[in-house]
DNA sequence: TGGCATTAAGATAAAAACATCCTGTATGAT
DNA sequence: ATCATACAGGATGTTTTTATCTTAATGCCA
């Protein structure tokens, strides 16, 4: 597994996002509802996507959780250095704590290319296309085909 | 992290076994020093590289682990399938259950190839391959230069 | 102002991964 | 035979990740 629990709750909460209409407020308990996450740790999800700045949180009645001016621009790359803290594209394959072009371990000179290949993906997509591909109807965000793609409708 | 700990371990003690001379025991602790592995956790896991017939092993006074015949043409697939369990090559990069190319999930398309790279990669990278280029002395097998370099050393 | 809905945050719990410990079993050497 | 050595296997402990619970803080609205 290339990305931990905690980041794909983390994607596919804001790729969710982006596919509701800009500017209103989104509850926890319906993005949860619609990935079929648990609640209250998507909350904390939340939380942490708050504090990295991808997101704006307001409490009370009618808060909620709301993308970030540009916030379609955001990258998966962005997001997962966010859940998977810095240097999670750098660590080495066979689990060396140094490996690196000098001082190499067998595999890096075959593993840095692909290595490069998921940097440049996961950089180069965007909330905007992957939130267009979703309310699409082709593609799934969640294991809940029929609770999302309802969801989808009643929004637009 | 794309292998778990334990698949890291299982590489490395491969490895490492495939840089001695063939079909002498080698023990567990010899191992584990050389990859500063904890020991008794490098035994659960020879354990279980000989329940995949990928090693022998041998009880006893003059006992410890062999490679299998044709040990140098095991791959890391054979090996990281034993570690992480079948189908780890096919998880959906957001943890979908359920993602393929009738029912994909957002990143499925430009993920797949991505994948097959490292299933391929994993494939053709083989013990004689990289113990040889262990054996060179321009690739580190551990975070232990000078033990694993000593313990070649002493060894041919 | 009081009540309610919502996120924030800290404590706790559960599960999985990682690691250790102890006893059993096989095997070669004395 | 007995002993020392080394792997086997089960139980246990620790750490990290994932998940839940509870209380506090905030803000809307009547």
């Amino acid at each position: 597994m290339i990305l931990s629990r905690t980041t794909q709750y983390a994607i596919q909460a804001l790729i969710y996002m982006a596919t509701q209409p800009r500017g209103v407020k989104i509850l926890n308990r319906n993005i949860a509802e619609s990935l079929g996450a648990p609640p209250t740790y998507l909350a904390k999800v939340l939380q942490n996507l708050c504090r990295g700045n991808l997101l704006y949180s307001y409490r009370g009645k009618q808060g909620g959780f709301c993308l970030q001016e540009d916030g379609e621009k955001i990258t998966l790359m962005q997001i997962a250095v966010i859940t998977e803290g810095h240097g999670f594209t750098k660590d080495c394959v066979l689990g060396l704590k140094v490996c690196n072009d000098a001082v190499p371990c067998p595999m890096h000179k075959q593993w840095h290319p692909i290595k490069q290949e998921i940097v440049k993906l996961l950089e180069n997509q965007t909330l905007d296309t992957l939130s267009t591909a979703v309310m699409s109807g082709k593609y799934q965000l969640a294991d809940l085909p029929t609770a999302l793609m309802s969801g989808l409708k009643s929004h637009g």
